[in-house]
RNA sequence: GGAGUCAGCUGGGCAAUUGCUGUUUGUUUUCUUUGUAAGCCGUUUUAUGGCUAUCGAGGUGGCAGAUGGAGGAAAGUCCGGGCUCCGCAGAGCAGGGUGCCAGGUAACGCCUGGGAAAUGUGAAUUUACGGCUAGUGCAGCAGAAAAUAUACCGCCUAACAUUACAAUUUUUCGGAAUUGGUUGGGUAAGGGUGAAAAGGUGCGGUAAGAGCGCACCGCGCAUCUGGUAACAGUUUGUGGCAGUGUAAACCCCACUCGGAGCAAGGCCAAAUAGGAAUCCUUUUUUGCUGCUCGCAAUGGAUUCGGGUAGGCCGCUAGACACCUGUGGUGACGCAGGUUGCAGAUGAAUAAUUGUCCUCGACAGAACCCGGCUUAUAGGCUGACUCACUUC
RNA sequence: GCCCCGGUGGCACAGCUGGAUAGCGCGGCCCCCUCCUAAGGGGCAGGUCAGUGGUUCGAAUCCACUCCGGGGCA
């Protein structure tokens, strides 16, 4: 887990982006507060969009601090994730949560997904 | 020390690790370019053209170092301005805003100083505080009467009726007087009400009363004094005193406001389309808030169908902040100096751990400033007031 | 980021400009009609008028602030 950089190729940037990932996505997980798309992608590292709604998050604070946990922790362990493109969309109550609890319940999703696309792929070669 | 008022400041600290982003330096990758000088090719030669490599310049990406990186409210979007576009930002009407006076300011609905009123023992605080003696409108219920003053009861008086009846007084026991009735006149002192009832108190006056007269108080108008003014006054005079409230009712007066907003606006690139139907027409339609003028553009409107929502600029150093001096009661102005200065764009300023303390509230920039309003744990500083205690 | 609208019984709305009774429809409950139900008829309940403060004698209405909900803008 030498690589925990987080730089622009690491992100969905356009609008074009995150259509792919919603119209397209083979992969889905969530829990109470969060859901998880996904798609395979063709750059070589993963990437991740954000979609923390106004209207499940109230204030800005606590939509910048939710993003901000996201971010690191798919930095931390994006290993996990080769050539996926990720979309986590944040619902209602989300800003209850302590850091710690949302920390724990990500590295939960991510390891849910690692193993559906396991999963999969060992279907396709089968 | 207690209770309180006002003003100002602050808005967790330190360390380690892992990350994000702006600027800058170095290095590297790749691209472009003209210049320099060299070589090769083409040409009989010159001029010139092409290719290769070096140096220089610029752009892009990576790496390393240095350095900067949310707020007092960044919020609400309630006002004001800059900036951009609407040709100029124009004229009139309509409409909106403000509203004691003076000053400050780029401007303001903000701020400062002053006046008035209200609240508080006080320090102080609060005030949409022009005009209903320019006009119009509205005021339920209750009450005699609700803005024209009126006249229901009452009070007074005159006339009529009558001792039939009732009450009271008196009596020489025959009776007599007064009041109660009706009509006319005078009056507004008193009258359950109501948010509000047409100056107040006292004396005189009167048939009863009344600013009817007088004194004091209050009020209006004029004048004088002080003040730039609002306004104030135990200046002087005058008016018997007229009109309750409501202008966050229409309105009047004074001042003021063109519209839209950085998703403004400009540039580059790519893609698709240069359509179809219906209707209206030659001065129609659109834009400049509404209307008229004026100006500009142009066939227009509706429906159906199709396409784009990538990058760059705008983009942060400015009516900036701080310090010193100086003018001013003050807001603030002027002069000099200093170091400081977020600029993201699927959107940065963080996470984890350790440690300390008083255990950390409200809360996250999106073009930028000046205010207002709202949210806010705690801590610090200064000035002042009140009551008590001690010296 | 900017610009606009709206908030009234359980639901969808009127009343607000122009101040003094809070109303209509659907829904709910009760009664009548019917053998029973539906339809029909009659009656009843149900409202902090989003909140706080102000103006006024009096506020759903006028004014200010706050809180919610919705829409539009390259």
């Amino acid at each position: 887990m030498a690589d925990t950089a987080f730089s622009r190729s690491c992100r969905l940037l356009t609008a074009s982006d995150y259509k792919n990932v919603f119209d397209k996505s083979q992969l889905k997980v969530s829990n109470r507060y969060f859901l998880v798309l996904a798609t395979t992608n063709s750059s070589p590292t993963p990437r991740i969009g954000l979609v923390i709604a106004k209207k499940n998050v109230g204030k800005a604070v606590h939509r910048n601090r939710i993003k901000r946990l996201i971010r690191q922790s798919f930095r931390t362990q994006k290993s996990v994730l080769d050539k996926l493109d990720l979309v986590v969309l944040a619902r209602k109550d989300a800003d209850k949560l302590e850091n710690q609890a949302i920390a724990s319940l990500l590295t939960q999703l991510w390891q849910d997904l690692a193993k559906k696309l396991a999963r999969i792929s060992s279907s396709v070669n089968q």
